[in-house]
DNA sequence: GCTCAGTTGCACACCGGTGTGCAACGTACG
DNA sequence: CGTACGTTGCACACCGGTGTGCAACTGAGC
């Protein structure tokens, strides 16, 4: 089957995910397959973290594109989307983690645009006055953006509440007022 | 001389800190020693990551518990914490990064009594009312401690602006009104 | 039934890191 | 001066992961 390379990169996702240093045999057995397998759809292990980084990269960008696109204020773009995010968040996992180690230098590189506009509407809205001053923007939404991946590692990673935790934590560090977060967790609408 | 050890294990905690899967050789070098010195200290890797591992530890159990020794309240408290942590955040930086992989179960065990404490704050200041009550206190705590070292990581480290970024950013987080954090973060008194 | 692509199950060479053994060296201390 | 300890500079065996080669097997489509 041809979505033997599908599933491969699928499972490495999460694999890697949890165990960073997961060699092609630990890949290969979890997505029901032999190592040999493996090197007949990717060249290298270095190739396969490659595709995997640059597929994991497009889906965030992608959804970052679509709450952007919105017109609401800085605040409920960011909430809106936490939102969207949180439902792959694990996909992202592995991106967080293999940013330190051997990779790092080209998931920095990947990841920078997606970066570069999330500062983009942090700066917005630190102009629009939703957003605090106590950090840059690139720094802050840094930040912010590291939290929600911590809160993925807990418990609350499953269901509906992590999304929530996650969209006010981060809106907290954003400077925004408690009840203004919870009220942005919660409706969609202003 | 026998602070050869000591000069391995400092310099072990700043080489595994920046790139957690250092071999004997990188971290022997960066001592200015030969590999098979370190082996005359350390009977082997693992047993110089154990030792390391539970020296990083007690050292910031000591700064939490005299952070925690004054009668103030919680916020307070976790600004004092955070303030003393600050000048030797590089050395759990280890810790965090050698969280994932190998060691992690080991570390997580050395680590239990400080994050109970640190939960411990949180529910008493979230008992006070100065805490947010948007997470549970383990994870808050957790979420919040990470933050610090999500902050070490940026340009900020050096410099006492690393000290305030940290301490804000987690009030914050924590639920804490920005103006108070903002006052917290800047006098140690009330 | 034949073919062909994908898969399997070995085999192998290679590499880098680990941990050990041992002889030689230097030097601080008696 | 001599000795004793820490260090050095090899040597080596071992291990686990990588990547390749090749013959055999399977199964779906013609």
């Amino acid at each position: 089957m041809n979505d033997t390379r599908e599933r491969i990169l699928d499972v490495a996702l999460d694999v890697l995910g949890q165990h960073p240093d997961a060699g092609m045999g630990e890949i290969a057995s979890a997505a029901g397959v032999v190592r040999r397998t493996v090197y007949g759809h990717f060249p290298s292990r270095t190739e396969l973290v490659r595709t995997l980084a640059q597929r994991a990269v497009s889906e965030v960008a992608a959804v970052l594109t679509e709450a952007n696109a919105s017109d609401e204020g800085a605040d409920a773009v960011w909430a809106d989307f936490i939102a969207r995010l949180w439902p792959l968040v694990h996909r992202h996992r592995v991106l967080v983690v293999l940013r330190r180690g051997e990779y790092g230098e080209e998931i920095h590189a990947l990841l920078a645009p997606v970066d570069r506009t999330l500062a983009s509407i942090v700066e917005r809205g630190q102009g629009d006055g939703v957003f605090g001053r106590h950090l840059p923007a690139d720094i802050l939404s840094q930040v912010a953006w590291a939290a929600v991946f911590t809160i993925a590692d807990t418990d609350l990673a499953a269901g509906t509440a992590g999304a929530r935790a996650a969209t006010i934590t981060s809106l907290l560090i954003l400077g925004v007022p408690e009840a203004r977060a919870k009220a942005l967790a919660d409706g969609p609408g202003t």
